[in-house]
DNA sequence: CATGAATGAGCTTTCATTCAT
DNA sequence: AATGAATGAAAGCTCATTCAT
């Protein structure tokens, strides 16, 4: 392991969407740079109506390079959900959400890290839950399985609180799951709000809701 | 039939979309029968991968037939989501939970109603929370305005639940919508508890999870 | 034959255009209709981008009652032309041009008429000029057989004039083809002259330039 | 081939029509290509009736082939108007009758050349003159400027003329107007000279009557 | 590894015409 | 004789994908 020098120790990558090009390092790289422009694109015209033409545009790559990066048009799908998704347990680790002791903290922080992120993205998160079901079959289970990964995580956060007294919850998993589900009502929901409440007090209503089903 | 007169009390309809056809029965019914069939192939295929010839195909009608109902595919997805509000209203209505008495009956018998729709129209609910955006945005608004009275109903079940010292919430408005949102958990949810939990115990602690919002 | 009552001493109307509908007087009165409509549209979008269905809407008639009249679309543009050249010729028959007996002064007026005439149907002559290679072939022929009987009858009064002397042109026929084809050069390049003179103006040069061809 | 570089001196060719691809040189050929086998297509069968399928057949490239280079079937239209103005403009000049000092001899060489050209595209001029109605209003004003290009070049002739006392002519671009209308009158009207001139002697009248209309 | 022209199946939509009522 | 719903061929156009350079 000592001997891994710079192209070497970098964590074993396993690629959702394969590419022809070998270079591995080249490809991550590449396929960072087009899921971030296709992202915008497809928030803004849907993906269908979304072309490959215009994400060639879009990334100022030819379009016979593209398909040098994914196989099939979906490939670019999956390719934004995953750095959606990176993106969501990167900044949860740096914000250190896991290292909190206290089990109401913690859960009140990763809560209101959770609210955050889906402010920051809440074109993502719309886009997301309203195309995922574009998805290949193969793909669409791997991005479950990291929604589901979402829910364990607060499902364990929650069982520790009850474990150590300070939550009453019946049914942790479904518990977990309704907070994760509620946490997007204000991308998904937002527009039944328009007028009668701003972001931050539908926010602060949504944390309320969220942390009466632990705490009581 | 005597009463049927030619031309006589055929109830004033105004149709969502427009048709050439004059025969207004006649629109109603050939409209009600593309919506049944398109929401079918919808739901299996998507209604971007769906095409007018599969429509003509699963409708038994001609694609220039077809076209002397609808202006646009567009159309039909109106259609298909007019179907839907529609036959939800008829039901609620027909299972007279308007005309419950104790405001806690009639919110539990109205949740209930909405479980059991919700339910009913699993796969009718994925496909309308993931392709509504698809709509054209004069029908959006017409769709959006259906989603808000059915939280506005509800808030109003609430409100007099409030007043007569039934319930005690906080923010109706907001308490409505996060009802109405929870309630289509299990269809676009429901994966997450594959293997975990049935239908009906979702069903169960999603009825009391929403209990608890308002009763304390 | 002396039994022929009202509807019988109609002269032996040849139609062009042949229908199903067996009374003839309603023929040609639906006919005309037809084509006066059909004159506007077309002028108005072109013969190709207007669909029986316009038809059916200009005329107020059902578009298989136009089908009563009419074989095919095509005949439509037929009855247009057809329309065109009878009012032609009623006009100059009306306006008494041929009972002129001195040529100088039958010809100018023949001349004037048409000029009148080129004005007030500027747009169906553009309309005729630019869609006569539409028509069917047996049509073609019967309506350049019309153009010809303008040209022979215009070559007549030329021949008159020479033969008394009062003209001296080498080739009749040509000159008369000639002057046909000038009588049109405001409708169809008029457009060339914008800004430069009045349509008055361009009359009368039309009308000099001819009149020079055949005194001097 | 040395002075041919890469990306060098090609010439600044400005299209009427633009196309997808990038490389100019390709444009330009295919372009005319296009526009060649278009034109009989047009002239034999007319615009409207000559599907894009026919177009692809004719030119031996794929539908999307055909679409690289034009962007809507009217384009078509555009191409072949623009390679016969091309290639009068060239005719043109390459026969020198710019130089030539005499203004007699310059515009008798002028009117011989149009009418060379007049009989040349023949089939072409028909199809222009009656289906350039149908060009969209942004490409109809181009063309119609070069019409009046090739009128106000006679007119300066004409003009040249009258100032070096060889010709009279009271209305100068009534009468170049006129004469660039007679030139196509063998084309356009010539079938009404059928079995009685030859297309010789119609050229030899039609030369001898444009004559008269400057010297005199 | 980059490029971008070529491909053709497939799409939505129109429309002249028919025919049962 | 009038109606207007039904028909389906055919139109123009798009676009994911390939492959020679």
């Amino acid at each position: 392991m000592g001997s891994l020098e710079k192209t070497g120790n970098k964590k074993k990558v396993t690629n959702t969407v394969m590419s022809r090009v070998k270079n591995q390092e080249l490809v991550l790289k590449m396929q960072l740079h087009i899921a971030k422009k296709a992202s915008k694109l497809f928030i803004k015209k849907g993906y269908h109506k979304t072309s490959i033409r215009d994400l060639s545009e879009a990334t100022g790559m030819a379009v016979g390079s593209l398909y040098n990066y994914i196989k099939k048009k979906e490939d670019v799908l999956c390719l934004v959900f995953d750095v959606f998704h990176r993106s969501l347990r990167e900044y949860l680790e740096k914000q250190g959400v896991y290292n909190i002791e206290d089990p109401e903290e913690q859960f009140k922080a990763y809560i209101c890290r959770l609210l955050e992120n889906a402010q920051n993205f809440r074109d993502e998160i719309i886009f997301m839950y309203t195309e995922s079901w574009l998805l290949p079959q193969a793909f669409k289970e791997i991005f479950m399985q990291k929604e589901l990964d979402n829910i364990l995580n607060l499902e364990k956060i929650v069982k520790r609180g009850i474990d150590q007294g300070a939550f009453r919850v019946e049914y942790p998993f479904y518990t977990a799951s309704t907070i994760i589900y509620q946490l997007s009502i204000e991308p998904l929901r937002g527009w039944t709000f328009t007028g009668k409440y701003s972001i931050e007090e539908i926010n602060r209503m949504t944390a309320d809701h969220i942390l009466k089903m632990v705490i009581n």
